[in-house]
RNA sequence: GGAGAGGUGGCUGAGUGGUUGAAAGCGCUCCCCUGCUAAGGGAGUAAGGACUAAAAUCCUUCGAGGGUUCGAAUCCCUCCCUCUCCGCCA
């Protein structure tokens, strides 16, 4: 969410927004419901103060003045009661749609309205001369070490079994992002996968995302799609100590995602599955150092990229694609030769107080409490950096061979 | 899953219908005092919001939501959370 008090302060900032995430949303409509809010909130306080003094004075009273007393605080009481109800009715009116306002795109952030608008900021990294690249479906089930035909089975589509070497890799890689970031000062952190339906408010996945999630509606709980949820509700409704900014955590969690409206999309394999495990970078920091900690982020997934010897590119997200909660994205893609494209293995938010105004998290600078800003940077996507590690390093018998210092980061040399 | 206890300000903790947004203590800030330190004295110390140029003022908040009442931290209902005991369990 955003601050409202732009609505009225700042309109053409707002106007601007939309028309760069090429959204149809009329403004007129709530300034109207804000104006009805602010009114209908001090209309209820005026009489709400007056009932409250008289029926402060309403002990000291006695006989018949007591009694009028009495009937008048009454009808005020009633009325205090009618106009509370309009000015929660005009605020819920007002927040129902507010909430739904995206953040202010960066002003860095390139113009466009599809994937295709996003900017290429840089390619590192060479891109492999395979011939004939097998597809990381096919390398997996020839080595044994991933199964979707079995998984379907047991849960249906969009599900995979990793067995044997593929588990190996996964834990040594995971194991070894969570000591390189912890060395950065991040805080590793297991977080909760169920969370409730405040934690995805609170970071801006509902509304709009909901039909992503999957819910538990027996406890009404919901699985997260990325720890990103849980690590933001992690300082819910507190205020940080100005000094200990930026918090950083490295999420280690599973996530699940419902992948509705991707039918046909991404079918084979192991690349858009309902459950996979992620490392994920959290960062809560004050409001000046943002764009700052945005960079650092990045820098800590190029470097995870570099360290695994895997071309890529980074992408500076472009204004249409960008989520509701984000100023500014980048994207990391990783070269999939079966593809002969570069595709999506990591994301870098900044959000600024995006989520900290729905999560209410804030600190206190000279007396004035701010919110927070927070991003999130993907570390490791252990799914799709599998996939990029078994293609960009496949022999042509479907034998998989790393070099030496990719090998004593994924723990062997040789998958065959 | 069964039985019980409890949730009050940064913390500890008093408060069962009427200037209680909240005693007291701790902590913190400022001032005074003592050569320094230790000790002592005094003042201040929640958040959010409306309106403001700013202040004043007003409103909300004692786990959350609802109810009773002229008036609720205090009474009633629902939910959430924490703790203790029993059962079960990685």
């Amino acid at each position: 969410m955003i601050d409202p008090n732009i609505l009225k302060d700042n309109t053409e900032i707002l106007e601007e927004n939309i028309k760069r995430r090429k959204l149809d949303i009329s403004l007129e409509e709530l300034i109207t419901l804000d104006e009805l809010r602010r009114k209908g909130k001090n209309e209820a306080d005026e009489i709400r103060s007056q009932q409250k003094k008289l029926s402060k004075e309403i002990p000291s009273l006695k006989g018949a003045k007591k009694e009028e007393a009495l009937e008048e605080a009454g009808a005020l009481s009633n009325s205090v009661k009618e106009l509370t109800k309009k000015a929660d009715d005009a605020e819920k009116n007002f927040y129902e749609k507010w909430v739904k306002i995206p953040n202010i795109v960066d002003k860095t952030s390139p113009d466009g309205s599809s994937e295709d608008d996003n900017k290429e900021l840089r390619i590192i990294g060479d891109i492999p001369s395979i011939t004939k690249p097998k597809n990381h479906l096919e390398l997996g089930e020839n080595l044994g070490i991933i199964d979707v035909e079995q998984a379907a089975n047991v849960s249906g589509s969009r599900f995979s079994y990793l067995l044997g070497d593929a588990v190996l890799i996964e834990f040594n890689l995971v194991n070894w992002v969570i000591s390189l970031l912890n060395n950065k000062g991040f805080t590793p952190v297991v977080p909760p996968v169920l969370v409730r339906e405040n934690a995805l408010y609170g970071t801006g996945f509902f509304p709009d995302d909901a039909e992503q999630v999957y819910s538990i509606p027996n406890d009404d709980l919901y699985l997260v799609g990325t720890s990103e949820v849980s690590l933001a509700a992690y300082h819910a409704e507190s205020i940080l100590e100005d000094d200990k900014l930026p918090l950083r955590y490295a999420g280690f969690s599973t996530c699940f995602r419902r992948e509705s409206g991707t039918y046909g999309k991404d079918t084979s394999g192991i690349f858009r599955v309902h459950q996979f495990d992620k490392v994920e970078m959290f960062s809560f920091c004050s409001t000046e150092k943002s764009k700052e900690e945005h960079e650092f982020l990045l820098s800590i997934e190029e470097e995870i990229m570099q360290a695994l010897e895997l071309p890529y590119r980074v992408v500076d997200v472009c204004a249409g694609d960008l989520g509701a909660s984000a100023t500014k994205k980048y994207d990391i893609e990783a070269w999939i030769p079966s593809q002969q494209k570069y595709r999506e293995v990591t994301s870098c938010s900044n959000t600024t107080d995006y989520q900290s105004r729905r999560l209410n998290i804030r600190t206190k600078k000279d007396k004035k409490s701010t919110f927070i800003h927070t991003l999130n940077g993907t570390a490791l996507a252990v799914g799709r950096v599998l996939i990029a590690l078994l293609e960009n390093n496949q022999n042509e018998d479907g034998t998989v061979s790393f070099n030496d210092s990719v090998a004593s980061i994924v723990g062997l040399e040789k998958l065959s």
